[in-house]
DNA sequence: CCTGAAAAATTATTCGC
DNA sequence: GCGAATAATTTTTCAGG
């Protein structure tokens, strides 16, 4: 299940994170290796999955979504299918943009992201407070992003 | 500051977060303008710093990074200069996926990704704890990554 | 500000070695 | 896995509405 890489998948991953769009040739160049191996390799990952896909990435702050929220939620009710219930409303609601589930003294914890404060009031009466069986919630205000996205090393 | 969107720089931006290597044709076709205009359009985000880059998305079940922990730490010395010093040495762990500086019962909320229990256990011990003034943690470790990385929506 | 087509450049693929 | 030649795509440019 997990792929094995070797230190030239390394490289060619760490170049196509740090930018999804270089030409084959020059990935080649920088991982030191021709092109037709690189290219085979790229679509073996590609393939195999461990290349999930190429986004582009906004900015935040360039975008005006700049208020970070984290929320921990208790649930009224944790079986199974309340659970489930759960998770399938989070996936409707794009201002959440991480939501786990928790062991320990809450449920969830989700990460929102709106424009402001007044913004935030909004998404939490309107989203997050009418999903289901959610009992409690406590809000904690991000004042700085000191890390954000850290991609995956590999 | 913040830049203003119409309708069509929106379906740019939502067919590039989606996916990062199409041509400018297809774009052009999937918006529904001609391959001018939307050049124009793409370069212009990019310049504005809307678009910050494309990358390669990987998958951490793939790569048997599928353990999550949120940190909540607290430091002993909240004055400017050692939070400072702890956003610095914070970028240097790749484990840190996030880090932001919470208002609050603490001071920042971390999350850290590893291979497992074990693997947290020694990030834990060599790279958090070790962290400038760090006070005391809590650990929330995460069962199930219901929303992950979702991307902005414009 | 957009269209559409032609031209120029870049890129991926295929081959023998 | 290499390197060159071929084949395909893509970006850029430009006249015109």
């Amino acid at each position: 299940m997990v792929y094995q890489l070797d230190a030239q998948d390394r490289k060619i991953l760490n170049e196509l994170v740090a930018d999804a769009r270089i030409s084959i040739a020059e990935l080649a160049r920088r991982v030191g290796l021709s092109k037709t191996p690189v290219a085979l390799r790229v679509k073996a990952l590609e393939e195999a999955g461990v290349i999930t896909g190429y986004r582009a990435n906004l900015s935040p702050v360039k975008l005006g979504l700049i208020h970070i929220t984290f929320v921990e939620v208790k649930l009224s009710d944790t079986r199974e299918a309340a659970l489930r219930k759960f998770n399938d409303a989070v996936q409707d609601i794009p201002e959440i943009e991480e939501c786990h589930m928790i062991a320990g003294a809450f449920d969830y914890l989700l990460k929102v992201r709106s424009r402001d404060v007044a913004d935030y009031r909004r998404v939490m009466g309107e989203r997050i407070s009418t999903l289901p069986n959610v009992m409690a919630t406590s809000s904690h205000v991000a004042m700085e992003a000191v890390v954000e996205q850290g991609t995956l090393s590999v």
